[in-house]
DNA sequence: GTCTATAGGTGGATAGAC
DNA sequence: GTCTATCCACCTATAGAC
């Protein structure tokens, strides 16, 4: 049985996937775990603590994730697939990237979660270049920045236009040259 | 003396670029404007209908400008260029662009919405596949969604780094090859 | 930890007077 | 066209009992 905390976090990351930070309330989260909304306050005080948690969860969960893509995958032209087949899932399951759907909505949330926002993608960009410039490339960093701008870009059409595979179409190009 | 319904329709354009659909409500629009909620109501029965009026507004604003750049600017990259110049402002003034908020807030809208939202990228994608081709390229439909993908993000981005170059920087490949 | 109860505010929207 | 008045639903958050 999880926890209801990590209940709590599971289900408003679904949520602000899906529909955003302003697009669901404490209601939401209560009635899918089957408790009240006074008691999602006893974890999170408040909305602004419950986003700050998430974004550093996704962060830490990503940045393992990149660590195991490292560590289990030899080329980094592979490793940059696996991350476009990761974020696709996301596509496909009708959901945005969680940090990208807050940098949208970024005047909702208070400037420690847009803190860690600016974290969560400097870290992103930096694994992302450190892949390029094994391949080989001079412009590394720069290369990581459209990656990574590409990525979130082709999440919205992706689900906008109920194609996941946008995605991989959209990054084709940072995999081949 | 701009009437209303325009000031209604600049208003809520910023508004949305600038906090998102559901982060603005029809008294932000009255108290700036200087009149009561009700009278939004009668120019805009929804805040759905507002929304639509606004993506197609915008998606005219924006193909006459692509029309306007087509004839006044010689070679494709160039014309590539000026796009990223007219989205780069956006990010100067703390905006994300309005249909590509709309489509992370894609839950909070209307099918009918959601409708004119493809329609306005579809027209935007086209129009820049037709710079890839004149410019030689044999892939220029995948160019053109990598372009459009690549602003998009970089946009996001952009706002959150407090940078704007950081849109130039993340398309500048696009204009060079 | 979870509850009841409630405060205190804001949301979109409508009816009908002027 | 714009107003007053109002509805009713929703929201975040808190106090205090269990």
């Amino acid at each position: 049985m999880t926890d209801t905390k990590t209940k709590i976090l599971d289900i408003a990351e679904r949520l602000i996937q899906t529909r955003g930070f302003n697009g669901f309330s404490y209601i939401d989260l209560a009635n899918e775990i089957g408790i009240k909304t006074a008691s999602i306050h006893y974890y999170f005080k408040t909305k602004d603590d419950l986003a700050a948690a998430l974004v550093e969860r996704i962060h830490k969960a990503h940045a393992e994730g990149f660590s195991n893509i490292q560590a289990s995958t030899s080329s980094p032209r592979k490793r940059l697939q696996a991350v476009i087949a990761f974020f696709q899932q996301y596509a496909a399951d009708g959901k945005f990237c969680l940090c990208g759907m807050m940098a949208a909505e970024l005047r909702s949330v208070s400037s420690h979660v847009s803190s860690l926002l600016n974290k969560y993608f400097k870290d992103f960009q930096t694994w992302l270049a450190r892949q390029f410039k094994d391949a080989g490339a001079s412009d590394a960093q720069r290369q990581a920045l459209s990656f990574l701008s590409a990525l979130e870009g082709s999440l919205l059409l992706a689900r906008l236009r109920g194609d996941p595979k946008i995605v991989h179409e959209a990054l084709k190009s940072f995999c081949k040259a």
